[in-house]
DNA sequence: TTAGTTAGTTCAGCGCACTTACTTATCGCT
DNA sequence: AGCGATAAGTAAGTGCGCTGAACTAACTAA
């Protein structure tokens, strides 16, 4: 599943190498410590080949030794080896909120070790990548380990390379954010879509499956990143997930994009908490009401790509409750059992942290194959 | 775009070799003939690893020499290698049709050379597959060539082993069909879901470029493929692109599904051809009128997907016309700017061939690694 | 004729993973 | 306690596939 039609370039003896690394480093990232043996069992590679591997990657320090396992069984108890997630840390951003630009330090299995934010001030182009730059030696500064990479979730349309194609809030476009940050810290960088380092995070994080997951999130705007086969959905011009401003209500409000009864003007954290504190308003029943659209909306979708998890990500308050039954039961209804007994529609567990921890997966995926 | 992030297993160097080989091949399909020079300056590998396996490539009759080009330039003119489009035949099967089995022996190049097909006469179930088998051995028995592999086109949800997991037609439900004709012809077989392969068709050789791709095949029935990062979509149980039973008017029709309102129950060939013969009708009016219930069930998946194009296959007198032009609109009016722009919406020019056609490109992908 | 350019081949060498053979370490049985 | 069985890990040698450098072949330009 996911495997590409076409054969994308050439392939060195130590791409293989790359690949086997990464194939050993996953096997420990997600299923805990385990003998050279286990690892040779598992990656189909042979004893020799495992223990030239983990003997690099000892000298690197992303794996140590942890002695043998309490049980014993017949022969010689093998030596456990564990990844070393703190050998290395990642900075993780979350550019997506419209006051604040927030970022943390997080380790390799995840977990946040320190945080900073900066307020955005209204600060916009240069003068914005300049703010997260300053963000950037903040969290530097407050890593106690060598820095693996930086991975960036950023609002708006942002292309394979890094480059922030457009983004209205910031005043972005075409602005080569990842360039510039590798220039100034002479780090790994990698950018993407806020919506999309969300899903990454809970695909990688989360409790989420091997199947098609989509994550919703829900703040000032409403976006949504994909993962499918295995891989990040890019779309054509790197514009998947913005379903924001499709119509759901032909006749609705009109929207800040000039059209009416967009997504948006329903689903938004703020018009939502408008909706359930408008006088007179029944909190739920708007809230179902609410959900009910979403769903018409999701149906196609889920229809379509056959999803195996939906995770809506915003203000549990809002999101987990009505909304979410009502979006629940509306897919099912307007989707074959084929399509919705698969699918679970939840909210998310890492709260906040989706943006920050993703980009740092952004950061674990390209640097050490490992997601 | 479309790298898997996790690596998917050992790779041997044999596997590089076949990527590589792969590669040479990929390219002389999609540009045409080339001399070793161009192959190595455009895969990156030397000119000697080229040639070693150019020269392996003309031993198994893939490739033939074409001599020197007319036009001559400095240094010694290089001899052209081009893929022998007629040096195997694939084997392609299109069992969509509720009434019969057609099949066709296509060359490397797409190009149908010889077709059969057979009457399914409420054959079901085990009979249904003897009919298959026997429809193989007419068509095996009209290849001129050595045969590469068959690929098979089938309605329901089929897995990725080429398991029928369920084809209420035909009464198929858990059937091997990829290994009982395997078994019985000894042969490479690949079986995919009718709408899957005719994506593939469409993907390879229809006039499409390399974004995401949609292909909504609109018959007895409505199913969609995808195409997306280059790879055909699967789904999380086999079932993408099962789009004929999404609700897309809770006030509408019943449907055999014992729901309402199915995009069936307006789109399929005789619905519209009722629809349009109906007394008093106005056909342009009600075709377009379907075409904007389609935009409506579209424009999500537009705007989640990002899509470069999608294409209608199916009867174009009902589906040319008001109907797509309607589906264009509705979708253009759904949807952003950004997701809509580098849009294309457009009907098939490879007709009925499609599904035969995109089968073959299975077995030309998984045997030659081409598409 | 001579120099320059491009195509394609030959050859030695390197990196990677494999096989085979060995050492080390523990358990269960006599 | 001693021995065979079992398993983990190491060492040495083999084969495969790619590469760089050097070479031959064939042509153009001056």
């Amino acid at each position: 599943m996911g495997r590409p039609l076409r054969p994308r370039g050439k392939l060195l003896q130590e791409d293989a190498r790359r690949h086997h690394r990464a194939l050993l480093l996953q096997q420990l990232f997600r299923d805990g410590p385990a003998s050279r043996a286990d690892l040779a069992r598992a990656s189909g590679l042979t004893r020799v080949t495992v223990s030239d591997l983990v003997g690099e990657m000892l000298a690197d320090g992303l794996v140590t030794e942890l002695g043998a396992p309490a049980e014993s069984r017949v022969g010689k108890p093998p030596t456990l080896v564990g990844l070393a997630v703190d050998s290395h840390h990642i900075i993780g951003l979350d550019l997506s909120e419209t006051d604040r630009m927030s970022g943390a330090v997080v380790n390799l299995a995840g977990s946040v070790q320190a945080r900073h934010e900066v307020h955005v001030d209204g600060a916009q182009g240069d003068e914005a990548v300049a703010l997260v730059q300053h963000l950037v030696s903040e969290l530097r500064a407050m890593a106690e380990r060598p820095v693996l990479g930086i991975g960036v979730g950023s609002p708006g349309v942002v292309d394979t390379a890094g480059t922030v194609i457009d983004a209205p809030n910031l005043a972005w476009t075409d602005t080569p954010l990842a360039a510039r940050l590798a220039e100034a810290f002479d780090l790994p960088v990698l950018v993407a879509n806020d919506a999309n380092t969300a899903v990454l995070g809970e695909h990688t994080f989360g409790e989420s499956g091997d199947g098609g997951l989509m994550v919703l999130r829900v703040g000032t705007g409403v976006g949504a990143g994909f993962v499918l086969g295995g891989s990040l959905l890019h779309g054509h011009l790197g514009a998947a997930g913005e379903i924001g401003h499709v119509a759901v209500d032909p006749d609705g409000e009109r929207c800040a994009c000039s059209r009416t009864g967009c997504l948006e003007t329903i689903l938004s954290a703020p018009r939502l908490r408008r909706r359930v504190a408008a006088p007179g308003a029944d909190g739920p029943a708007e809230l179902a009401a609410v959900g009910t659209r979403l769903g018409e909306v999701l149906a196609p979708i889920v229809a379509a790509l056959n999803l195996h998890e939906i995770v809506l990500s915003g203000p549990a308050e809002l999101l987990d409750g009505p909304l979410l039954d009502a979006a629940d039961r509306t897919i099912r209804e307007r989707t074959m059992p084929i399509s919705s007994t698969g699918l679970a529609v939840r909210t998310s567990k890492l709260g906040e942290d989706v943006v920050v921890v993703g980009a740092a997966v952004l950061v674990l995926a390209g640097e050490l194959g490992v997601s």
